[in-house]
DNA sequence: GACCTGACGCCCC
DNA sequence: AGGGGCGCCAGGT
């Protein structure tokens, strides 16, 4: 059977979620079965290994706060994506979370 | 080959 | 309601 590298997995995935809306490490964790939401992480962490753009701004944490921001070329510049996406960013945290909210699941 | 860290999450206090 | 600790898988040193 063809298996793909999970992070092509992920990163398929994030680049599913709609403009304007965000998932969480977790919900993409659990849909790929993944069992630990840190591989999601550390697979977006390397998602400039893959040619295609992958939103990452659009994965925040379950609590709907920007925990990678630091990662990106500019502290900023995950919250300017947002915000730019029509996304509230509130004291870097995602306003209306529960409402921003998106399940992988939604797209099956 | 072993130990530590990491873009996280859940349980307990 | 807020803070701290343990568990999770994979990679780097």
């Amino acid at each position: 059977m063809k298996k793909k590298s999970y992070w092509e997995d992920v990163f398929e995935v994030t680049r599913s979620i709609p403009v304007g809306r965000v998932s969480t490490y977790g919900a993409i964790a659990d849909y790929l079965a993944l069992g630990s939401a840190r591989m999601v992480g550390w697979a977006l962490n390397h998602c400039h290994t893959s040619e295609e753009l992958v939103p990452a701004h659009r994965v925040v944490n379950r609590l709907g706060e920007l925990s990678g921001r630091h990662m990106f070329p500019t502290p900023t510049m995950m919250e300017e994506e947002l915000t730019a996406e029509g996304v509230v960013v509130e004291n870097d945290k995602v306003k209306d979370f529960k409402t921003r909210f998106w399940h992988p699941q939604e797209m099956h």
